[in-house]
DNA sequence: GATATTTAAATGTGATCACAAAATAGAGAT
DNA sequence: ATCTCTATTTTGTGATCACATTTAAATATC
């Protein structure tokens, strides 16, 4: 069998030897796969460059190509997978100027996003103990991934505390816009963290981003979400980029 | 034949009677129904609500349900197209909310995309000759579509201006982003402007961006396309979304 | 041993079929 | 006319096949 099509070991979870998961509730199979694969993008479990197909996709979760080619569809749609000339389908690679793109995206969607959940949770306080309860069990995960060096589950818990947090504002356009964005840095920043290491992602500003919400200072929110942002897009070496695409 | 299946009216450009569209030079046929659609949407020609289905746009296009389903799948990714309960697909219809929420990303994303056009063509008075006269020919087919009081061809038109001047930045991953908010929005758009008429489409600002583009300044560029955004967006009163939806 | 050529395998695309669920239409009763 | 229940049609989904093209492997050539 051709390597590019075996991908068992980027879509199965790290560490994890379970091939098969049980579809979401009401889920059909090409919406179950769609997630498994946006899930491997989003935690970086899939590189950049990593060529996938149809069959390849629909051996891997034991369904038959149509699911497959839905997903794939869906994916690309989004900008998370990319065509070659010749059709074929691979995990985009990213590119200074693409990263610096996201970036700027990024800076601009995720701490309105974060402040538009303040505001809708702002003054009642079940709501706001929930989110934050939910966003301490997060960080909390993601600390332990952290430093056990677990950069896999890292990427799970960060994405899951950032969108934990987002979805409290209940603007869904923008999400999937934020989600976009995410799911084309996702592959690249496992490869980042994988170079740098768990080490320099202990510093990151959740702390402070759970402290503005617990004060609901909507200014201060927005400047914890922006730092964590850039620390965490800061530490990349641009040239290292050019020379791994 | 059931009434939702039959979009012809809807799918075919407005006062012509060709049906068949040559399709794009090495273009599959399911990129072909996707650009189809996704102009239709643009410019809408489908009104908000208007259900969708695969059968029904394979025999529209005179293909079989696979381009139609890849099609589909694709816009349902970007947003353009929403599912029921029951994963029936129709357009999207438009809420306060989602309006409000399209309105902040597109005042966020556009002038900064525009800004990015000019500084690409700053200086190179080739490139800017030639963006200039692009934009320029567009606003006049639009003006012209205005006074005629042909909303389809002024949506196409309007369209072109914003993206041929937003693909000079060269900025894929904004692109995209924005693409995927004309495509929710353009169907209600065109709603708009039906109750309202053309004529309060005459007053844009699209001669200041060309002028800001000629000084080749930025700042002027930004409030120029927000101001544009701004007219376009302004006049549209919520309780007639709310009393649509 | 490196390079060109041929052969085999893999891949995207389009078409068609089957099936269950859902929407629609129609008949009948009140 | 209005509602209810049934029958028909429509629809999304998944599976499978065929075909042309591309990629990878194997073989031959120098």
């Amino acid at each position: 069998m051709a390597a590019v099509t075996k991908i068992d070991a980027g879509l199965t979870a790290s560490g994890s030897n379970q091939k098969k998961q049980a579809p979401e509730l009401g889920a059909v199979m090409h919406e179950h796969v769609y997630n498994r694969l946006r899930d491997a993008l989003i935690t970086g479990r899939l590189t950049p460059g990593r060529a996938l197909s149809v069959r390849g996709i629909a051996a891997e979760f034991d369904v038959s190509a149509m699911p497959a080619r839905e997903a794939i569809r869906q994916l690309a749609a989004v900008g998370a997978l990319e065509f070659t000339d010749t059709r074929r389908v691979s995990i985009a690679k990213m590119t200074a100027e693409k990263l610096e793109e996201i970036k700027t995206a990024r800076l601009l969607l995720e701490p309105i996003l974060a402040e538009r959940s303040l505001i809708s949770v702002a003054g009642k306080q079940r709501e706001k103990r929930r989110l934050l309860r939910s966003l301490e069990k997060h960080d909390a995960a993601l600390d332990a991934a952290i430093r056990r060096g677990d950069v896999s589950q890292y990427t799970q818990y960060n994405s899951a505390f950032h969108f934990e947090l987002y979805r409290a504002s209940g603007s869904a356009v923008l999400i999937d816009l934020v989600e976009s964005l995410w799911l084309r840095f996702g592959p690249f920043m496992r490869v980042v963290i994988g170079r740098l290491g768990t080490s320099c992602l202990i510093d990151d500003r959740h702390k402070d981003i759970m402290e503005a919400i617990e004060a609901e200072d909507a200014k201060a929110l927005k400047k914890a979400v922006r730092d964590d942002l850039l620390h965490g897009m800061n530490n990349i070496d641009v040239a290292e980029i050019e020379a791994d695409t």
